[in-house]
DNA sequence: GGATTATCGTTAGCTTAGCTAACGATATCC
DNA sequence: GGATATCGTTAGCTAAGCTAACGATAATCC
């Protein structure tokens, strides 16, 4: 029952996976406690820790946020000793974001109970769902992506 | 190259599927401004609309959040008169939630607006990745409803 | 080389969303 | 009819997002 509009068929299934990136997120949210991590600071964390140093103009492009939400961001991390600020001799107007030993364990456990949850539901899966779902979240972040790139579409 | 074990590679997959929902959220945000409706209100506004009158506590459960939030939710809707409180005469500690023709009106668009933008990026993929995303998605949505009935996998 | 302009991060101040704890009003139960 | 339970709200906290304004430093331009 593919419907004949292919605007149709698009706009039925942008409706569904937005619904579903929402909900799936706040059920995330609740593995927060336990691991005392955010999801914004767990996903800063995570590109401090796989992308090296950053500056922090850097991170919070990276991560799409403004400058100031990012300052707060880091702030918190570095309050946690997950993070530090590291001045440039160069030019001192730049603040250096470096994950710091801590920063690296925490992020394997605190990520990985957040992820876990959502692992083992995936896991549950049968192997064909699960080749599915991994084509799909592939064509998702190139979706993701495109989006990025464009002001309004 | 897939990993010998399917845990890692479920848990690669829950992690970059993480990952997306949060960039994919944080990039839809920005429509927002343009609505008038956060994530959270369009999601509660969408469920009265089409989920018909509820009382407050079976919205928070709908929307997995806790009754004070979602008082806040529905008052802010309220206050711009998308949304109606209705008192229960059988039973008067009950508020049902009801949608105004304005409330319909207005997810038409607004909700359009969030979802136009993400579609706008689905018709820009080939009909076969189209349809893998449409594969994935589906079986994301299980993945979700799947977490939502178990407390600890 | 010294003034102007641009860039970077921070601070200040606002909104919204989430939570728990405590409360008032109403139903229900013995 | 008095104890108990349920429902929604209020109060008060934290965190995340934003814009505007600022201070410090670099870069540019006479």
């Amino acid at each position: 029952m593919t419907s004949r509009k292919p605007d149709a068929r698009a706009e039925a299934l942008a409706d569904q996976l937005h619904s579903a990136a929402i909900h799936l997120l706040r059920t995330l949210r609740k593995e927060d406690d336990a691991s005392g991590l955010s999801a914004p600071r767990l996903s800063a964390l995570s590109v401090v820790v796989f992308g090296g140093p950053l500056t922090l103009g850097q991170l919070a492009t990276a991560e799409q946020v403004k400058p100031p939400t990012m300052t707060r961001i880091v702030t918190g991390l570095a309050k946690e000793g997950l993070v530090q600020r590291i001045g440039d001799s160069r030019d001192r107007r730049l603040t250096r974001i470096r994950a710091t030993a801590k920063g690296r364990r925490v992020l394997a456990t605190g990520r990985a109970r957040r992820v876990e949850r959502l692992a083992g539901a995936v896991r549950r899966l049968g192997s064909a769902e699960l080749a599915e779902l991994k084509r799909g979240v592939q064509v998702l972040g190139e979706v993701v992506d495109s989006m990025r790139n464009r002001n309004t579409p």
